[in-house]
DNA sequence: CGGCTGCTTGATCGCTCTCAAATGGGGTGG
DNA sequence: CCACCCCATTTGAGAGCGATCAAGCAGCCG
């Protein structure tokens, strides 16, 4: 099992959409949200559905994923505790491009449109982080997007593992646990490839001492190899930075 | 040569950026405003510079351009007149992450951070349109992940072409001019592919009378016939629509 | 008119996808 | 508690898309 406790759970203060709000602020956002559970596997929203609201997550992990007409599926990104997603009703999108599912138990607070109208008149602030958060997301797809366009496979998926063990790496004996299950599907939708390629990719690291892999779970053993794979750099002159 | 007029100009009243504000907001941004000019080929930034201003363009035609560290380049997107470009300063960032540079003589207003900053908070409109400007950027860089994503080559340079008509197709007798000059490698960078592939693939095209071209120079005879490339259908299907 | 820059085209290579089949872990139901 | 089945994963073989390497060509500007 990959998670006896429970995950931990953020407040509204900590989140980043309300930063520099005061006490009477997140007291007022609060009253207006609406608190949303779901079990591993189901589903906030689905792709096509009417944007009706905007989450926040208080704790658990959240897969935003988007299927092609051809009905390939790609996964945009994951969320955890205390950031946003389902963000269209912050411009005016009427529909969810994506779907977002949980990945593991989770809970979010949503506020409908019109709350989320009435927030960011009365707190311009919400505005300012929220532009501020898209943002950063743009920044985060672009670089993506670069990676995609010019780089080879077994760098887009050490990339993508870096990035997830930093975002919800545990410590353990052995290396950094992924936090969350993630199937090898799940990695190729990530970096643009198939799971036979994802699957020998990891199947090669393993025999090289880089992490250690079962189903749906990944050790990250050596995380100096993995980085030394984005970089092209041998491990030694990672050990010099 | 591609124009012997000049390009048109936008006034300020009709950038989205500033929509909703009266006479008097428009006048009080027009203040804050410098006037930057560019000949084709200048750039207004260059990537990893300080960020010190946005842009909206006045006339023109801007590219935005990344950088990789191995040295490749890929075109994030072309900005026409009335779009915005170098906008990081509306959230925090602190470099340009990438390079824009006039493809045409262009021109633009720009606004330093502290101007910016000023009449956002005078203006709490102006965060709200930017904020949905920056949603929109979203959802097409998306958009196009996921066709780099899934796609094959052919398809993704046909959906470019089909996007910059759109954008700024001009029609003339024999068919739809793309109105600033596109070589392929700027397609080749668009699409993440190479110069080659771009050029057999136009070359074929040519021969089956979907498109002329020329140096740094497109007109699509057929843009049905492009269409049908992006969906897989046969070009009858596409009447049928 | 010359040179530069962008374009074309051939040949080859190899990364990655595709297709196919087998394996095994783990959860579920009896 | 055990057996079964589902689904994630592994692995092999082969094909092919598109990159890479290498010349040669042609507009266009100065």
């Amino acid at each position: 099992m990959v998670q006896g406790r429970r995950e931990p759970t953020v407040s509204l203060s900590s989140v980043r959409l309300f930063l520099g709000l005061d006490t009477q602020g997140l007291q007022e956002v609060l009253t207006w949200a609406r608190r949303v559970e779901r079990e591993r596997n189901q589903s906030f929203f689905l792709q096509g559905e009417e944007a009706g609201a905007l989450f926040v997550i208080r704790a658990g992990r959240v897969k935003v994923s988007q299927l092609t007409p051809e009905g390939q599926q790609i996964v945009v990104r994951y969320a955890g505790a205390g950031e946003i997603f389902g963000c269209v009703p912050l411009y005016g999108g009427r529909e969810y491009p994506a779907t977002a599912t949980a990945v593991i138990r989770s809970e979010a607070w949503a506020w409908n449109r019109r709350s989320l109208d009435h927030l960011m008149e009365r707190y311009p602030r919400i505005a300012i982080n929220a532009l501020e958060l898209l943002g950063e997301e743009l920044a985060q797809i672009r670089s993506r997007y670069q990676e995609l366009a010019t780089e080879r496979v077994e760098r887009r998926v050490a990339r993508a593992l870096v990035r997830l063990a930093a975002q919800a790496g545990k410590q353990m004996e052995e290396g950094v646990l992924l936090g969350f299950p993630v199937s090898r599907q799940d990695l190729a939708e990530l970096t643009g490839t198939t799971l036979h390629t994802v699957s020998r990719i990891l199947s090669a690291w393993e025999q090289r001492g880089i992490l250690r892999s079962g189903r749906q779970r990944i050790v990250i053993v050596n995380p100096r190899g993995l980085m030394s794979l984005e970089e092209d750099l041998e491990p030694d002159q990672i050990d010099r930075l």
